[in-house]
DNA sequence: TCAAGTATTTTGACTCATTCAAAATATTGA
DNA sequence: TCAATATTTTGAATGAGTCAAAATACTTGA
């Protein structure tokens, strides 16, 4: 590690504590935790630490730009602490796997949409869906994140919806 | 309308119920609405409709293909019937508004990952953040969705935050 | 037309992730 | 050292969604 962690969140106007350096350390050490997590690794790492104080710190953490907070549907909140890399997630549908791709060389695709509607924009997401390597290999079929797991099973058609063929929203 | 709603739910093999129906006319009549407000629409007009029947006709309609979800980070899931047509949204951070953003003219930028690391990917998903028009006007400043509306307020310094300066993980 | 089987909807309890509020504790500055 | 401020803990509460089982509505074959 380069610099201290305390180093690390002073430099960033935040103020080094035990439970908010501990919530640091667990995101780093497994990227993509959930605060549930984070909050069994800086529990053991610390002794103790409150269900409370985790989600403080994680709140802090990501309004003050060092932590990200990402939120696939179907998932509670993954944390990260890769940011301003502009980096995007491939999902596996099947386990929930997240993994980072970086973002086409170069290219910052879409970060500008062709009318922006008046709006100011900051920040584009991306995330990628399908299913993971060893989803693949074990040919599982079903899933939390997968709506066709649904108890209503759902065959899809092959026709391509079209509700509203002759409107353009 | 271009067909009835009963034909085109047919025509996906869905059954066409009347709780059904007025799921998709609700959704239809209020993009990007949440599953409350779908049941407090479809209530209306049916008379009388259950949360459940709600849930349960999103997800059947989600299944078959006919209705998109999305789930904003920090908003519950939304739904929509625009679905195959790559069109992509811009989230307000302050009121949560969502509009639909068509996708960079010919381009599906990003929807190939450099390296997909194995993942079988079947889609991707695009988000942009920022102020909508009517916040920008009315110099609207704390949000729900806006992380830094924390009560532990965070003054986010200057600098660009790197906590792994040396790795390129 | 009926009975049985299947599909759908309703009801109500429940879970999970997260937030709220207030009390307790720790830290800092005068 | 004391007061003021910041942080953490505790425990209750909320919102969104799911589960399971009972009730109702449809469909089909006799």
């Amino acid at each position: 590690m380069a610099i201290s962690e305390a180093q690390f969140l002073k430099d960033h106007d935040v103020h080094p504590t035990a439970q908010r350096l501990a919530v640091m350390r667990a995101i780093s050490a497994s990227p993509h935790a959930t605060a549930d997590h984070i909050f069994e690794i800086a529990g053991s790492d610390l002794g103790v630490i409150s269900r409370q104080s985790v989600y403080d710190a994680l709140s802090l953490l990501v309004a003050s730009g060092l932590v990200r907070r990402i939120q696939p549907s179907g998932s509670p909140a993954l944390y990260e602490d890769r940011v301003n890399d502009n980096h995007h997630h491939i999902v596996c549908r099947l386990c929930g796997t997240v993994r980072d791709v970086d973002c086409s060389v170069g290219l910052r695709p879409c970060l500008d949409a062709d009318d922006t509607l008046g709006f100011e924009i900051d920040e584009a997401e991306v995330a990628f869906w399908g299913r993971c390597p060893s989803c693949l290999a074990s040919g599982r079929v079903a899933s939390a994140l997968d709506p066709s797991t649904d108890r209503r099973q759902a065959k899809r058609s092959s026709a391509v919806p079209q509700y509203h063929p002759d409107q353009n929203r």
